[in-house]
DNA sequence: ATAATATAGGACCTTTCAGTCCTGATTGCA
DNA sequence: TGCAATCAGGACTGAAAGGTCCTATATTAT
């Protein structure tokens, strides 16, 4: 009953336009665009993923699973959760150097093209936004109790501070932003969580 | 020598484009909708500005002006230079409660949209990124003479870390965080400047 | 009156877009 | 052998895009 069998990989098909739209956006880049870089013809392409939009959003969910995936990671093989949250941030400065680092973070890329017209993908960049937040907020709780950071003030409002410092300083990267700059400001804003009260 | 007096407000007209711009970002902003939004026959369009792209480019330079006159006079009616600097954050709060507010701010969208693909336009947003971080440098700065916040730190790097958390706050906005959130990461991001040492 | 510039409106152009459909060849399983 | 599913490639559609050009009318200063 089974047919030909596929010639390509899904999974790898949907990385490269993971990558395309990455880098582009989802405007700026066309279905020629994504073909070519995907290495597909047009009946593969609409055979398999219904469209352009379709696509984007499962990119834009694997996305998502990969970044809350290598926080997990980053957080558990961190040597203590407050090195875990200054190295999210000073990293940040070594995403100056090429240009594929300064496309930012795909899913705040996504925020600001989408999130006023389109409600099902602001749907999924919240989500997104929320599951990145909750990892900081653990990572938060956990060096409270280590007495790294301070008790007063609740881990979700610290959750908060720290993703606003880490869109922040994406976008100053992506704007241009020197490798000096944005290590300064990471460590002053590390800097700033412990000294308060 | 002089012909027929143009019969609209090019100020006005730039005006409304620019709003326009704001809302729905270059891209989506086709000619129909400025010709609509601006009340403009093609012919005039055209005559008075050359092309879409440099209609645009004029724009986000009087965003910038208008920024910059708005942030300058903030701070030379503040009761002092730490009220500007925390009326300018949680300020931002303000903004979750139309949709009118949730745009964001142009000249960070403008980032997001061309910062990789047009140098012009890169250009021009990192232009107005320096003069707005200029201005928190100085109210820094006098803050720092008034004894309101610690010498240790330069004027620079701290207003780099302003820019920083107003755009991050800016874009958590746009993604739908609430008034309180708002509030909350603004308040807790000056306590962090205040007690820093 | 004339030159110069503005107005509105529409025809037109070229390009690009996402998406559909069709043909014909290929491959695997039953 | 035949069914089912894939492949490539191109023709095609309808819509929309930014821009140019043209006609005809209106308004001003000289």
């Amino acid at each position: 009953m089974a047919g030909r069998p596929r010639e390509f990989n899904v999974v790898v098909a949907r990385d490269a336009a993971m990558q395309l739209f990455w880098t582009q956006g989802y405007e700026a880049t066309s279905l020629n665009d994504l073909l070519s870089a995907m290495n597909l013809s047009k009946s593969s392409f609409y055979q398999t993923f219904e469209s352009k939009h379709a696509l984007f959003e499962q990119c834009l969910i694997r996305y998502e699973e990969i970044l809350i995936c290598a926080m997990r990671e980053g957080l558990a093989t961190a040597p203590s959760s407050l090195a875990f949250i200054h190295g999210v941030l000073t990293d940040i400065s070594k995403e100056t150097r090429d240009p594929q680092g300064r496309r930012g973070c795909l899913m705040m890329n996504t925020a600001a093209e989408f999130a006023q017209s389109d409600p099902g993908i602001a749907r999924c960049v919240k989500a997104g936004m929320e599951a990145s937040k909750k990892i900081f907020a653990e990572a938060v709780a956990t060096a409270q109790v280590h007495g790294d950071i301070d008790s007063k003030e609740s881990p979700q409002v610290l959750a908060d501070y720290l993703m606003t410092t880490l869109i922040g300083l994406k976008t100053q990267v992506k704007a241009g932003a020197s490798s000096k700059q944005i290590t300064s400001i990471a460590d002053l804003s590390v800097t700033a969580l412990l000294k308060m009260t």
